[in-house]
DNA sequence: AGCACGTTCACGTGGCGTGAGGGTCC
DNA sequence: AGGACCCTCACGCCACGTGAACGTGC
């Protein structure tokens, strides 16, 4: 996703119904980080954006104030990861089945007598 | 562990040093729920103790207000659970692979040749 | 009868959003 | 020179904790 800076304080506030000085209070309290222009002007994402929505369902919508937003992105987050990791480890543990079932099917066949010959499928 | 409800308002409250009024509010949101007696009596477990300690970690160490400690609880029951998930999906998978080596061991020993005896370790 | 419980209402404080004032950069 | 940016300060509202008033159960 294209994410460079793009919106100054009044557009990003725009496009998400909040007041300018909303946002700047909360990159205060470190819940977005936007960019700076060389003339100090803050410039946001559309990643950015996206986090601003995501704070303002948890306060406006669900009444969270600011510390318990900073509670719940953290933990939302390492959902987010061992949810991640989850996804990982069941494919890897599947891969490490198939390598066992392709390992002895090699030694099936060097080891494999005339006499009793090994059912194929 | 014994959980039986134990603590009646004022017991529970100086255990957590807490305003008993206080416990009344946290559970007129949902976010105890001790038991009452036939005369209406509130009595805390010991997780119910528990827990209010942890909402005072949550509002008094962090800042949090009530809605934030009710989406913070049900973010950290989700974590548990999935962490639990992980570990009980990890052994399932390892269990996965020990039963696929021991299949192809048994198979293994029906076809083996004299000349050709499989290397133990 | 007394004490701790129950509920409901009122007050104070603090967090947070909003706005204004004053300086700086294009 | 104007407009939007920067920051800081002040006001207002609402959530929450605390306490009081009053009724009920042991």
């Amino acid at each position: 996703m294209d994410d460079r800076p793009r919106y100054m304080i009044s557009v990003a506030a725009e496009l998400v119904g909040m007041h300018p000085q909303t946002l700047r209070i909360y990159e205060s309290k470190g819940l977005v980080r936007p960019r700076r222009t060389a003339g100090n002007t803050r410039l946001y994402s559309d990643s950015d954006v996206a986090r601003l929505r995501l704070i303002q369902r948890l306060t406006t919508e669900l009444g969270l104030n600011l510390a318990g937003v900073e509670r719940v992105l953290a933990l939302e987050d390492e959902l987010a990861r061992m949810h991640r990791r989850l996804d990982r480890m069941e494919r890897e543990m599947r891969e490490a089945v198939e390598r066992v079932h392709r390992q002895y099917r090699r030694e099936l066949v060097l080891y494999e007598s005339p006499r009793h010959p090994i059912p194929r499928k």
